[in-house]
DNA sequence: CATAATAGTGTATTTTTTACACTTAATTTT
DNA sequence: AAAATTAAGTGTAAAAAATACACTATTATG
C-alpha cells in the first residue's frame, strides 16, 4: 500500500496557478473549494501533484484543465514555494504558475478534486489555503511589473480587441488612469498591432476599430 | 534499505548554483568537477539534494558551502527546472539559483562531492552535466536585465568600491562600454552611495575615491 | 432631433538620455 | 628632476522620450 521507496526522502512536488482575468473591471483570481483536509471546504489555488513523466508546465495545465475545466491560458513560471512547513501533510515543494486569460472564454466548471470553482475579484478574496495568499501576491507584483517591459497585456484581451479595451486591462493593472492620446501613441509605436479591418458594432456609441497582433501567440519584451 | 516509502511517486529534489564572480575582466562561473556517476568527471555547477528540513534558499547556501567552501554570497531564486528525463537516474527537479560575490573574497575549495572547484570564464567553459548549459543561460540573461532596474550591480563589488570599477562590473555584464560622465550621473543620481573618506592607494595614477552603499546588503528597485 | 457615450486625433513643454574633451593627481621612466 | 603614463574627475549642449492637455466624430437611445 506504499510501494514507493527511496533511500533517501523525497518532497511531494505540486504546481499552484494563479489565473487572473478581467472581470467586471477588475483584476480577479481563479479559485477553487477544497473537497478534502487539510483546508477542507477553503479557497485555494488550483493546482496538483506532478505525474512522474510529466514537465512542470504540463502538470499546470493538466491541472488547471481537470480542476476547472479551462484550457488555452497564457502561463509562464513564478516561483518556488519551498518552506519546510507549508503543508501540514508531508513536505510539499510547490512550483507556482501566473496565468492570463480573457474572461470571455472562460467558463469554469467543477472538476474531480474541486467542489465549486469561482473567480474572486482581487479586492474581496476570502481566506485562503497554504501559504497561497504568498503566491497570490507575487504573481499580482510580477504581473505589474512585467506589464512595463512585455506584452503580456495582450493575453487579458481577446484575439481581436479595442485600444480602448487594451488601455483598460493597462489601467486596472497598474491601478491609475492613462491618458488616452499617450496610450495609444506608445502602443502603436510598438509595431504589433495589425487593424482587423472590422469594427465594433452593438455599442452605443462611435465603434472603435479592432485590432489583432500581428504574430498572434507570440510574447514581447520591449526596449 | 529503502525506508523512506510513500503511496504516490516523488520525484527528487535538487538546488543548482550558479555563481558568478568577475575575473580578470570577465563573467566567470564556478564549477566543480562531480566524482561520481552520473556524467562522472564531468563540470557541473555546484548543487545537492534537498534536506527534508530545511528551505529551498537553505539547501542552495548549505550546497554551496559544503561543495567549494563559499559563504556570504548575494542569492536569489531564479527557475526550477523539471522536465521528466533531465537526469538519467531518476526523476528529479531543480530549483536554480544564481549568486554574485565579489572575486576577492573568494578562495574556493574542494568540497566532499566535488573532486575540484574552479572558476571558468564564460567565454571558455567546459561541457557542463545535465542539462547546466540551460540553467546558465537563463541565470545570464537574468543578470542582464536585472542589471537595468536594480542594484544587483553593487554585489560583484568589495564592500568598498571606486567608481571605475562598478563602471566595469556593468560594462563586463552588458557586454559594451559606457560613457565615464554619463555613468557617474546616474549612479550618482540613485542617491545610494556613500563616500567612505578614504582613497584607493598603490595604484599607477591618480587614486579615486572609494564609496559604499548607504544601506549596504539591501536590494534596491529602481525606477 | 437632441442627448449620451466612447472613438479618434496633434502639439507644445518638460524630462531624460546621449554625445563629447580637457584638466588633475598619482606612479613610472628616462 | 623632468617627462611620460595611467586612470580620475568634471559640465554643457543636443536629441529623444515622456507628459500634459481639449476638441471633433460617430454611433445608439430617448
Amino acid at each position: 500500500m506504499a510501494p514507493f521507496c527511496y533511500d533517501y526522502p523525497h518532497p511531494a512536488v505540486t504546481t499552484d496557478i494563479a489565473l487572473f482575468t478581467i472581470l467586471e473591471d477588475k483584476l480577479a483570481i481563479l479559485l477553487i473549494r477544497r473537497r478534502s483536509p487539510p483546508f477542507q471546504h477553503c479557497w485555494a489555488l488550483p493546482g496538483g501533484f506532478v505525474e512522474p513523466d510529466e514537465g512542470l508546465e504540463n502538470c499546470a495545465l493538466r491541472e488547471l484543465a481537470e480542476e476547472t475545466g479551462i484550457t488555452g491560458v497564457y502561463l509562464e513560471q513564478l516561483y518556488t514555494f519551498g518552506q519546510p512547513d507549508r503543508d501540514p501533510r508531508e513536505r510539499i515543494i510547490s512550483v507556482a504558475y501566473y496565468a492570463l486569460a480573457p474572461a470571455d472564454i472562460l467558463a469554469p466548471v467543477a472538476g474531480s478534486d474541486a467542489a465549486e470553482v469561482c473567480w474572486f475579484a482581487l479586492d474581496a478574496l476570502p481566506d485562503l489555503a497554504f501559504d497561497h495568499p504568498d503566491i497570490l501576491c507575487l504573481a499580482q507584483q510580477r504581473l505589474r511589473t512585467k506589464l512595463d517591459y512585455s506584452t503580456i497585456a495582450f493575453s487579458l484581451v481577446n484575439e481581436t480587441f479595442t485600444l480602448g479595451e487594451l488601455q483598460k486591462v493597462y489601467e486596472i493593472i497598474r491601478g491609475e488612469p492613462l491618458d488616452k492620446r499617450n496610450f495609444r501613441k506608445y502602443i502603436l509605436s510598438l509595431n504589433l498591432l495589425a487593424e482587423s479591418g472590422a469594427s465594433q458594432h452593438g455599442c452605443n456609441h462611435r465603434p472603435a476599430k479592432l485590432y489583432r497582433l500581428a504574430q498572434p501567440g507570440t510574447l514581447h519584451y520591449l526596449r
